[in-house]
DNA sequence: GTTTTTATTGATTGACCAGTCAATAAAAAT
DNA sequence: ATTTTTATTGACTGGTCAATCAATAAAAAC
């Protein structure tokens, strides 16, 4: 039965299994076996592509952040001017594609992950530095370097805390007033130009 | 050695046990027998008064949010003016009493937790309604009642934001900046009275 | 002074699970 | 045609831990 090539396959059928099974459950409790069943292959194959289940989480932690930043990235490339480029990172950062209710409760559990594992909060703080350049590089052409800092931390805070509020408190605004709110921020800000 | 009347003092030692240990560890894989431990008891003690793990930890969660409800509740009582008590709320929520570290990764633990537990939900979505309810009584008698709206969900994903950024991100701004920032995103908002 | 209640321990049980391993087989390389 | 590599399984092991329990004893109640 075995077919050559299958590597790509199940890791990748492994990482989308992973974050399915985490955002299902709402935790990291999740055990290799489950992860393994639904990816259709046993839990000793998972544990031959990669190692421990560690990595599989690491795995997938990077699936995450790497979509996210392809995403913005790609967003990105389509627009040039400062305030456009601000604007679109923060409704990259909404977009329907990373803000699912399964990615989100991953994400969440992940940043969780992060406090106990040096690996996975290397992987965090990438993610985080990448976020402030980008809105600091931007930022810095329309504000002071002092405004721009607290500008740019307050959107870094805004984006984080809509995430975890969407993923839990009930009367969380809806995605559209998540952006809106987000932006509104943003312009309020802009509205007093560099000096 | 059986002293009558231990259980408050023997609760009470498991629960700040418990804050600490999920504190240090970054995590809820903690286990009873080490919280025990910590708290100077046989890992037996702490299941004859709490009954279980999950009850620990939902005393504990409790603990944390009502030190931070009466925290708050105190300081109001020391302000009338809206303004004043909307600064108040923010200057609470960023404490030192409330923004330790251990308090911080405790949270955020119990945040994630919520997800998995219904009680642990229920609990959360008292404070967020509280949160909520606190900023609006104030933020309506300065703005129309959609703009409040939107500042009083900015505030509270800020506030959201700026934790989980302090438990994790290296180059998160330190609690002075935070409060700054957060001030300053209020005060921008109240600079447009209601019309 | 006997019974009940409260406090306390640590050993034990039962479940769970990450990671290993031996076995099987198809494909590729030699 | 034989050897090596890749794919795959599921049983097994060793460790961990929540929860229980029997045992012990001081204090309180009767």
């Amino acid at each position: 039965m075995p077919k050559v090539g299958m590597e790509p396959i199940r890791r990748k059928a492994l990482i989308d299994a992973t974050i399915a099974e985490i955002g299902e459950a709402g935790s990291l409790d999740v055990t290799v076996t489950q992860i393994a069943k639904r990816a259709g292959m046993s839990s000793g194959l998972a544990h031959h592509y990669f190692g421990s289940k560690e990595q599989i989480f690491l795995a997938a932690m990077r699936h995450i952040l790497r979509s996210y930043g392809d995403h913005v990235r790609g967003e990105l490339a389509k627009v040039s001017q400062p305030k456009d480029r601000l604007e679109t990172i923060i409704a990259a950062s909404f977009h329907p594609l990373n803000f699912t209710d399964e990615a989100i409760s991953a994400w969440l559990n992940f940043y969780v992950y992060a406090r106990t594992t040096p690996d996975a909060k290397r992987l965090l703080e990438v993610y985080g530095r990448r976020l402030h350049s980008n809105l600091m590089s931007n930022l810095t052409r329309l504000l002071s370097r002092p405004r721009a800092e607290h500008v740019a931390q307050g959107l870094a805070a805004m984006i984080d805390g809509f995430y975890i509020r969407h993923a839990l408190q009930e009367n969380a605004p809806i995605r559209s007033e998540v952006i809106a709110i987000t932006q509104e921020y943003l312009r309020q800000n802009l509205a007093q130009p560099k000096q």
